[in-house]
DNA sequence: TTGTATTCTTGACACTGTCAAGATGAGTGT
DNA sequence: ACACTCATCTTGACAGTGTCAAGAATACAA
């Protein structure tokens, strides 16, 4: 089940809780982990972390503004899942493109509600700074790879944007359609 | 915007309606478009077809229900815009298969909404026959394209599966990163 | 210690999906 | 024409939801 976030967070009873935030993120994982997205629900995510059921607004807004923060995450660790398979593997520009495919399904099967979430919120009209910048290292990293292949920064190329869109839309599609 | 189901249904007022189950889809759809799918809402759907919010229980059982008719005319309509595709353009085995992709598209982009509701709930576990019926529809489109691309029946060689994979992933990939 | 901000709670509101009960009309057989 | 049955729709109720305003509890700086 990969890295749950709720391990790292003590959930205890103080009246000031210290890390609400990040409880009430891990809180969000493991329900929408558990109940999927339809039955997704602030008030739940309050209880289970022991707090009251209008606690989560003033650290989030509502209930996008959480789930904006639960897909940031989730973005940081579709990065880092990435980095961990190239590093394990080969470190030829073949077998480094390969494995961060590889990363970033693996990364897809494990946390198959929110790789949806992920992308349902990225391009949306509200989304957070730190989102967009988690959503664009992403991307980095696949554009990186791209370029020690081709030996050309795909970027500044026509047919480089070409060479990310394929490869990026059969990756994702593929994810998409596995799970 | 394409064909909204709404254009062929007229809602009047008797006590009972006639084509309910219609006029609800086509609110579905509108509902859908107009608020997106965070906000969607059975009784919104009701008031639109100017019924009592307990009506639509009655033909869908619950609101999954209701989106489930939804993505079946979803795919429905998926398979016509392909084919229709198809038909205007040249018909050598190319240009058979790139037109599908382009429909394939293009009607992602006509009906974003819907089509990421068709592959929320495609494979659930309570999917309705119609749904799976006119999803494997769509799917067998894709398959005789192939087909007659390569001139061997895709489905009975691993290579094949291989072929609908990569295609299918790409496009769908693509789709999905454009809207 | 006192005063101010931050963090959280309480209580309320309108809204939602779903259920049970009943009203309304369509259709069928006689 | 009538009565009967069944599908269709309404009404009313319930628990649960997101969100707001007001206030309580705590932390922190002066």
């Amino acid at each position: 089940m990969g890295d749950l976030l709720a391990k790292n967070v003590d959930i205890d009873e103080r009246y000031h809780h210290g890390n609400l935030r990040l409880a009430l993120i891990a809180a969000a994982e493991l329900e929408l982990a558990e109940n999927g997205p339809e039955r997704f629900s602030l008030r739940a995510c309050a209880r289970r972390a022991n707090v009251s059921h209008a606690a989560p607004a003033h650290h989030f807004g509502d209930a996008a503004g959480l789930l904006d923060a639960l897909s940031a995450l989730g973005f940081e660790r579709l990065c880092k899942t990435i980095l961990v398979e190239m590093e394990a593997a080969e470190h030829t520009p073949e077998v480094q493109l390969a494995s961060s495919a590889v990363g970033y399904v693996r990364f897809a099967i494990e946390n198959q509600h929110l790789f949806k979430l992920m992308f349902v919120n990225e391009f949306r009209p509200n989304a957070s700074v730190s989102l967009i910048l988690n959503a664009e290292r992403a991307f980095e990293i696949l554009v990186d790879v791209i370029a020690k292949q081709t030996g050309v920064a795909p970027l500044k190329t026509p047919d480089g944007w070409i060479d990310i869109a394929a490869l990026w839309a059969a990756v994702h599609g593929y994810a998409h359609l596995l799970i």
